[in-house]
DNA sequence: ATCATAATGTTACTTTTTTCACAATAACAA
DNA sequence: TTGTTATTGTGAAAAAAGTAACATTATGAT
């Protein structure tokens, strides 16, 4: 089922609002609750479900706990989701700490970097040297790598972790990196976002 | 001038191309390499443009320097901008340890966190109390902040700066905030980022 | 000077996304 | 059972974003 990367964003953000709405004691949930939980209306809740064949009641809305079923199992949340960290510096080992990603069903399996001092193998989050990173993709069957190395770096790393059979790249390195046929790379650019920032903020003052 | 938000993202990519282009020599550039350079096509690059009165020459291309004087001014990257980091964890101290924001004209002036085990008042890049942050924002005119708090502190800090006259804020809890008017928040949300990248490899698993 | 060319700037078209509107219908009340 | 109501699911309308096409016009060649 091919789908606007929007939608799927939006299917992750129902998700989350579901928990807390489960959390809270909720059992069932309307259309328009969730559009307000998560920032649209309820028409595209609606268009967004028709899209994955999720249907409600009609009166009844929807059972969270179901919901909650259907959207975890089309975003992969049904089972355990490996990752990889390539590079152990300031943003990567930030990642690695945190906890966050285990709630979500996503785990770091390990950390790799080229700098000798920063390989701890025997951790309970191994940082393993680069070397090993083909072995360890192969043997964990690995598809996501976490790109955390220096600009100059990214595009070899990426080029070495493609080739070693990785489908989804998410980097963070400034810069439009090439991948192969069949590779995704999402980026998280935060000059980008904070550049955007200003912009929409410098516009408002100016507009005030 | 308002403008989407995509159209804003594609200046900062056509600009981060255009310092690449100078460095390799280049003095003018057309619509489609730079199409190509930011992966749009280039009637997107022209319309942009137009959207902003940027004019190039017929037949003679855009003068890059010209073009990165406009492109700059727009982006507010003709002065210097100077944000403040709210949390001096694994997020924050990593963002304030990186370099990579000079050199795009955005300054951090200063950290702030709760825990007194944080502070570091004589540093270079200060980390002081977060009781501090209104005189702080005020004084230096401070308008954006960066939120690298615990979730569950992070709607109560928002509040909080918003109320010092800050007006923008990247986000990178997991949680949907309520800003007040005049306030804009972009969210880095990692999770989610992940979760899209795994949704659109485990698609392209299927699908193969 | 004149012409051919190459690239812009813009208008018209297409596609995608979002919103609107309402018929269909399950739930509940009388 | 019948009627009323509330909410879904969807098709049509509107808006936004992106693409294509081309008339316009500087530039350099002849
Ligand atoms: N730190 C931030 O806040 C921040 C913000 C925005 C963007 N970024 C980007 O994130 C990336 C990492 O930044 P950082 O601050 O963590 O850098 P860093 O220098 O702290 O860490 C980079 C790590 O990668 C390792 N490394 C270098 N080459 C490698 C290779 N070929 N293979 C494996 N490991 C390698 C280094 O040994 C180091 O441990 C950079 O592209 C940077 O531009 C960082
Ligand atoms: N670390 C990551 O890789 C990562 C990834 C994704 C999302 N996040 C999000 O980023 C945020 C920060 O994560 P982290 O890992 O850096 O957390 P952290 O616990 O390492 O750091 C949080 C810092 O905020 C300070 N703090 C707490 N309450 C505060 C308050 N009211 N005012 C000012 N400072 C306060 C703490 O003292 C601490 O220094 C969280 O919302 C987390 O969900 C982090």
């Amino acid at each position: 089922m091919i789908t606007a990367k929007n939608c799927i964003i939006r299917l992750s953000r129902y998700k989350n609002a579901l928990y807390r709405l489960q959390t809270l004691g909720f059992v069932k949930v309307f259309s328009d609750n969730l559009a307000d939980a998560v920032g649209v209306t309820a028409a595209v809740v609606r268009k967004d479900f028709s899209v994955f064949g999720i249907s409600g009641n009609k009166k009844g809305g929807y059972q969270i706990e179901i919901l909650l079923e259907k959207i975890n199992s089309i975003l992969g949340k049904d089972r355990l989701q490996k990752v990889i960290v390539i590079g152990a510096g300031h943003i990567g080992s930030a990642l690695m700490r945190y906890r966050g990603f285990e709630k979500e069903g996503i785990k770091i399996a390990a950390g790799f970097d080229i700098d000798p001092a920063k390989i701890n193998r025997y951790n309970a989050l191994p940082i393993l040297p680069l070397e090993e990173v083909k072995d360890f993709i192969k043997s964990q069957g690995i598809k996501i790598a976490i790109l955390a190395v220096p600009d100059i770096a990214a595009q070899e790393v990426l080029d070495l972790v493609c080739s070693c059979g990785i489908k989804g790249i998410l980097n963070f390195a400034p810069l439009r990196l090439i991948s192969p046929e069949g590779c995704i790379v999402n980026n998280v650019n935060l000059e980008i976002e904070l550049e955007n920032l200003i912009y929409f903020v410098n516009v408002a003052e100016k507009t005030k």
